[in-house]
DNA sequence: TGTTATCCCATTGACGCCCATAAAATCCCA
DNA sequence: TGGGATTTTATGGGCGTCAATGGGATAACA
């Protein structure tokens, strides 16, 4: 599957090496398959973690915003000088930067959770709040909940 | 045929292994006859069995919703992150994660009930009382049964 | 030349593959 | 249509493979 499912927890060893979920490697295009993009969230204190084709994806929809616009400068600045490109290991593994450890609060556990398109990184006990939240808010609104669950268009 | 259908009572064995029942593995998409979805309910403690086929319908769905909305990521959160892609070995047999098996109070028993485009996954006993639910629940509700069956679309 | 990153090899445990068997379902023919 | 023969299904268990992890050695880099 082409998406970034599930969630896993891994171990940061003592060089600050993560492997990287053996799905989610397997989710990478064939031609960038030992290649991932890290980035702060701009909405949450976790990192995204993005593929090439992601990447790619996204350099687009911002190329096709008004180029003199003050929105075109704060998502060229947010997003592509904060990308940080990082190579996975022949074991699949990858270095986290410090401060993006920090700013996740990570310490020596961390929590892969897919959101198919890309994927979080956070840490576990984060990551089963966040799910529980959401799940949560969407209990609330139960008319959306169904349409998207059952297939009904509306 | 391509549904769900019926009920069924397995095994766990020592490994954790369950036989998906044949007839839900022959409802299976061929081009992936061996590989099921299993979600948490977001509505009861049981779970879900998905063909990735199905997984495919879900996942456009979501793709429909405004990118930016908090809705779009509880969704991305409570689905995509808590699906657990999962493969049948060449006997048909599939493992139940630990946190699935307590989520659904499944010990070492566990009941099929198919649901048509999916299937749910519950411990026996839970699986007789949520089929007497439903009957009684459609009994008090004549007039919607008929019409379904009837096919009248009002 | 010290620090950081990558390679290479080893270990461990989980999982998938293979083979076996008994019970159940299906076939088949008189 | 009955009942034995054959096939399929559910289940059990041994074993090899792969993923995650650890650590020494080499290479890149500043």
């Amino acid at each position: 599957m082409k998406l970034f499912v599930s969630t896993f927890v891994n171990k940061i060893d003592k060089k600050g090496r993560v492997s990287l979920p053996s799905i989610f490697r397997s989710a990478l295009p064939k031609n960038h398959s030992n290649e991932i993009i890290l980035l702060k969230s701009l909405r949450k204190k976790t990192i995204e973690g993005l593929s090439v084709l992601r990447v790619n994806e996204i350099a687009s929809r911002i190329n096709n915003l008004d180029f003199f616009s003050d929105e075109h400068d704060d998502f060229t600045t947010s997003i592509f000088s904060e990308m940080v490109p990082t190579n996975l290991d022949k074991e699949g593994r990858f270095l986290l930067p410090e401060n993006l450890k920090s700013f996740a609060s990570i310490k020596d556990e961390i929590a892969f959770i897919g959101q198919g398109y890309f994927f979080e990184i956070v840490n576990p006990k984060t990551a089963s709040e966040l799910q529980q939240k959401s799940r949560d808010r969407l209990n609330l609104n139960k008319k959306t909940l169904s349409r998207i669950l059952s297939g009904r268009d509306e």
